[in-house]
DNA sequence: TAGATTGTTAATCGATTAACAATC
DNA sequence: TAGATTGTTAATCGATTAACAATC
């Protein structure tokens, strides 16, 4: 429910198969602080929250944590993905090497121009047009968007038909999902690098500077 | 300082470009609230943290608005941005059509191999051993990393020493700055794609469900 | 004047942390 | 037993919001 709590799930996962991949039998509730940059007490309570349970002295077993990370992220369903818009970017994630490691696939591309996109792609490239049964009849939950920004909406649009449920967006603009109102079936996630470079710029000219400094300088 | 606060600013901002082109003199704290989805206290509250202060009836002036923003997010300064890493993820952020709108200019690349890397770039490609001069002739502040995840670490160090403040991590590694303790001297976002498609699939799959029907399953 | 909107204070809310009893 | 670590409660902290006086 929390974003910041899912994401210290993910990191708490990616951790524990590390740890377990090491040798570790068993880890500390410290441990795993220091490792994700949480106070220890967090991570008990995050734990107590998700009714995992340690020892009063041997801490968490790691091949229980193991086993339980992968039923409460979803592990052992199919984590397949789709791609919409193969340009530059869509190729580029196409080969991304980073999705393996985790058991995400990509699973196709689609295009409005297919036949223009390059042959040698890990992957199929389909027409728009074939968006919809492939969907339903692979069952996909979650989809990347890299299409134009001017494009992207009407994107996710299509894709929330088809029964999307989770996006990732790369295009340029800040994607909400309206086609149900509030009551949003669909999950979405910007990355929107012009922003993120904006805030780091921002970040590093306040880096040594507080605020009133800065109203001074706009005050001149 | 805090996050979220930032990247307000910065919407914020975007935002009130758009309505200075559409011709709008003024605009009220709760139409700013609707756009970016906060309500208008906070707004306001920002806004008087910044010591921006509208008119008890007529809101907020958007020339007023538009100059101090630009002024408060550094528009005036250069917004020169490197990439180090022109594998496929980095080349494709070359050609990224979203920048050029924000003002932020991609001015160059660098590969440990650059003659390797396709020549119809926008922007020179350096070997890694041009990194440093050309950071510090070009007072480059922000720099994006698009390197192998094994690479990464090492190739953050090299640009923090080399003067890099803030960093836009593509690398599937989580970066931390350690060159100087904790006193940190370089700003790291980190973009992980794979943990973004795990998160959506977490929330995917828990979208109709609550907690203790997660973990009554996890029990089974 | 009446109505609307700001600016700010105090209240609320939720997440994190400190602390400690329980217990291995 | 003594020491260490969990699990949980109560305190803290910070951000957001509600509310309202000030005032245009």
């Amino acid at each position: 429910m929390n974003k910041e709590f899912i994401l210290r799930l993910t990191k708490y996962k990616r951790l524990i198969h590390k740890l377990k991949s090491l040798g570790f039998e068993r880890v500390f509730s410290n441990n795993l602080g220091d490792a994700i940059g949480v106070t220890p007490a967090l991570v008990r309570k995050d734990f107590s929250t998700l009714h995992l349970s340690g020892n009063k002295r041997g801490g968490y077993n790691i091949d229980m944590l193991v086993e339980e990370f992968d039923v409460i992220l979803g592990r052992n369903s199919p984590q397949n993905v789709i791609i919409v818009g193969c340009g530059r970017i869509g190729q580029a994630l196409m080969q991304y090497p980073g999705f393996a490691s985790d058991d995400i696939h990509l699973v196709a591309g689609f295009d409005k121009a297919p036949d223009s996109v390059n042959i040698d792609n890990p992957i199929p490239i389909f027409g728009m047009d074939k968006l919809e049964n492939f969907v339903s009849e692979n069952n996909i939950k979650v989809g990347i968007i890299t299409v134009p920004g001017e494009e992207a909406s009407s994107v996710l649009d299509k894709m929330v038909d088809t029964g999307i449920r989770g996006v990732l967006n790369f295009a340029p603009v800040e994607l909400k999902c309206q086609k149900y109102d509030c009551d949003c079936k669909c999950v979405i996630h910007n990355v929107n690098i012009g922003l993120e470079l904006e805030h780091l710029f921002y970040q590093v000219s306040t880096q040594d500077t507080d605020f009133s400094i800065v109203n001074d300088n706009s005050k001149k």
